[in-house]
DNA sequence: AACGTTGTGATATTGAATTTCATTAATAAT
DNA sequence: ATTATTAATGAAATTCAATATCACAACGTT
């Protein structure tokens, strides 16, 4: 069950960390767990306070930081002033190819792309640590109309 | 002189969308043309503040975005939470690749990526429009330590 | 000169994210 | 177990970039 592993992943993370376990923290990993799509720490803290009525906003914030630390969670700005957060465990790294007519995003990954961009950077002294690539553009299904 | 050629743009930009030419928006592009970093609104705000004390600071925001309307700027998101201001106009299409240790930046352009990002988002039906590509990494002087 | 339009600057407002701090909860020590 | 220690929480305040509001000023036209 991948859940398990994840939850072992964050315990584990807190452990290593001298970090406590407490059940908001459960409370945020799961919600975020249950959903696939990008999330921002807003609407995950409206979420949550469905099942916790007293939960904070900053511990959302607080939450969502320790999950991308813990390798978990991924920060995804797509320039909306909005910082989301996407699903990082078993999902391999990939970029994003995004509708600027209907919003609609798809992960893409090319290893062509990803090997030249590591040319790229050694090229000027560069050893690269990590990048994003976002392509803009507009869907077959908006260009139709 | 290339300063003539980017005044003219913006001045038959203005006669173009029916906007006056005022003594601000001159100010304001010209400080801007004057250096060629990357620049925040509040950063061009404090500057042009030493040449007018009265400027107020929404008048630079909404000169930069006129000079962005233009085509003579181009935002850049580094993330860092405060959008910058570069030079469009003489710089061609580039990506950017930062030194996450002491900040050095350098404008940098692959045709070949630039030709393998367009076939990747034909490959998902989507026609490129634009991109944004940023390498993080670290530059030979911040290894060297 | 009078009018309508656009621009400006001071100020207020927004909205995401962070900080503060008193209180509470989890862990460790005894 | 009880207590002491430490970390986490929640409410509220704060920060900061960016935007909106609005009275007034500058301009252009007739």
């Amino acid at each position: 069950m991948i859940e398990q592993t994840e939850k072992q992943i964050f315990t584990e993370f807190l452990v290593k960390k001298n970090l406590r376990d407490t059940p908001q923290r459960e409370l945020i990993l799961n919600e975020f767990l249950r959903r696939e799509q990008h999330i921002s720490a807003e609407e995950l803290y409206d979420i949550v306070k469905q099942r916790d009525r007293t939960i904070g906003q900053a511990t959302v914030y607080r939450g969502l930081k320790l999950l991308c630390e813990a390798g978990l969670a991924r920060e995804v700005d797509f320039g909306d002033g909005t910082m989301r957060y996407e699903h990082e465990f078993g999902h391999e790294h990939h970029d994003h190819l995004v509708c600027t007519t209907c919003g609609k995003m798809v992960e893409v990954l090319d290893p062509a792309i990803e090997t030249l961009q590591k040319a790229l950077a050694e090229k000027y002294g560069f050893s690269l640590s990590n990048h994003e690539m976002y392509l803009y553009g507009i869907c077959s299904e908006c260009r139709g109309k």
